[in-house]
DNA sequence: TCTTAGCACTCTCAACGGGAGAGTGCTAAT
DNA sequence: ATTAGCACTCTCCCGTTGAGAGTGCTAAGA
């Protein structure tokens, strides 16, 4: 019944009545009798009414009641999964589109806003340094860091330097610092002197900025989808969830940091800690191959969402995702 | 007087009175009198009223003419251009952050949304090539192009390679390909054979890609800024811009593409091809070193917008933006 | 004991109307 | 050319009203 109610409620956006039920479930019982098994739904908590005169309408403990005991179990059709991991095949060449295309992806699915943070990793260390000539006293440093991610920063040079000897830094930098976490980089720098300590210095803080595991980027999706339900209808609402995601600092506030692999996290109405997302949900699943490397995909909408689809596209553009991170880490 | 109207109208956002302009404005006439002035403004079609008892608004005319004529010249306090040269200084490192920095300034100071596109070059050329082993059969090209942006790509390699043999490779590329176009690159394919003409086929892609013109990419910030703006008050005017802003495809039909060097573009209300820009304005700027890398940096909002402190932001910023590609240039 | 028909009750929502207030346009006087 | 005075118009707010929807309760029936 509780399932009916719910089915019903994501599907109209409106107070479910009891004839309603009876009607939509041809059940062969009449509506008072479904009064009734509401009437008690709504002493359990699961239920509500906005006014005396209104049909029935889920409570935060409804959802996650329907979610942990009544759902259908969370699937994409196989027809949407070849479609997404096609998108990702395409994407496969060209690393920065992947986050692009994980997000797209989610929100095409789901008809809900998506979020996708880059993968972060806890001690990332050095696969590769180039630096490159600008002008002759300045160069770009180029890394690449372990999981595939590529920093890049400009250098002032303290003396004249040409091509070969940029070259050959190069390669002595890759064969000394390769494979070296951000506290071996920092130990390295004593070791280098003049204007290579300074460079040793700059990929200590690319790898430092890297473990920090708080995301500071993130990719959204789709806001528009949810800004057009209903329970958007008043923009300050969406302002709101919208300043929350523009603030790319309080976004640790909501990623579920302690995530185990493949799990989803959902959070529904008053669970959240932020006023903004009062009346949201959000089913974040963590991306990640060997627990390292770990990256949040997610979705945001009203309360109201299919939650089966959410789960499912969550947890489907996650594994994508963490395929991925286990090809950059050569496996 | 119109100048008066249209300051007070940005102020309030409410239709602007007779006797408030004399108030306002210690005016040494009587409200009849401005009344009168009022009303030869609308015949000149540069104000209206919405209803007959209402106080005048400007007309997207209107503020044209106030822009062209009345303004008073837009610059940036030089306390604000010190807080926002500071912020890229503390950028300048980090090339991945200058768009996000660019884009966050401007809205910071316009308090408008901005937008910010990457550089694009009409003939990008290749600056250095670096093959970094990933997996005996897979590795990461990175191609640093003119301008200093960085792609990368996976790449499944026919035969198992070493590190040493990938090393010899990428010098090789960079000095035979480097300061080559997509067009020198892909008659190189042909010298080249099997494994490395792949490669050479990815590096021209990757060239293509920049070179065309179109941006694929934007960068927006302070959206929430315009949304909490009255005429933003029902979701579905913010939302169609959200989704104008989202489809990466229909950019270009907004970017002014044939815009001259550090001038400043300006689309006013239902000048727009856009529906959904019927009551915002467009300030955009191009940025860029020779003329050959381009890109813009604007900034949207209701047509009742502060124009001269607009125009300063983005002038300003454009011209940081230049800057910081004359640096990555060499020069 | 469970179900259900019947009915009173409550609350929302839309439509209507009137009155206050704001601001204009016009006219006539200075 | 300016302006005082005034009628006119339109919005906005507020209270009222009636229809409609849906419930809760009660009492009768299986």
């Amino acid at each position: 019944m509780l399932g009916a109610v719910i089915r019903e409620y994501i599907a109209t956006a409106e107070p479910v009545a009891s004839t309603q039920l009876v009607r939509g479930y041809k059940l062969d019982v009449s509506p008072a009798t479904v009064r009734n098994e509401l009437a008690a739904l709504e002493d359990a908590g699961l239920l509500t009414h906005p006014h005396t005169s209104a049909g029935r309408v889920p409570t935060d403990l409804g959802y996650r009641y329907f979610i942990e005991t009544l759902m259908p179990s969370p699937s994409l059709r196989t027809d949407e999964q070849v479609t997404v991991s096609h998108q990702f095949q395409q994407a496969l060449q060209d690393t920065a589109a992947w986050l692009r295309v994980a997000a797209s992806s989610l929100a095409r699915l789901t008809s809900e806003a998506s979020i996708v943070t880059p993968p972060a990793s806890k001690r990332t260390t050095l696969r590769h340094v180039e630096v490159v000539p600008i002008h002759e006293r300045r160069a770009l440093l180029v890394a690449v860091v372990d999981g595939g991610a590529v920093r890049q920063q400009v250098l002032e040079l303290g003396t004249a330097t040409t091509a070969d000897q940029l070259r050959t830094l190069s390669t002595r930098l890759t064969e000394s610092l390769g494979g070296a976490t951000a506290t071996k980089v920092h130990a390295a720098v004593a070791a280098e002197k003049g204007a290579d300590a300074d460079i040793a210095r700059a990929l200590a803080r690319i790898l430092e900025e890297y473990d920090t595991s708080g995301a500071r980027e993130l990719y959204v999706d789709g806001f528009q989808n949810i800004m057009a339900q209903p329970e958007f209808a008043e923009s300050d609402r969406s302002r709101a969830m919208l300043s929350l995601f523009e603030d790319h600092t309080r976004l640790a506030e909501i990623l579920p940091l302690d995530l185990g692999d493949g799990e989803v996290h959902i959070t529904i109405g008053r669970e959240h800690r932020h006023e903004s997302l009062r009346d949201c949900s959000l089913v974040i699943g963590r991306y990640g191959a060997t627990g390292d490397v770990v990256g949040f995909v997610g979705v945001v909408g009203p309360t109201r969402m299919d939650y089966a689809r959410s789960i499912g596209a969550v947890r489907y553009v996650g594994s994508l995702m963490s395929d991925l991170v286990r090809v950059m880490e050569g496996r």
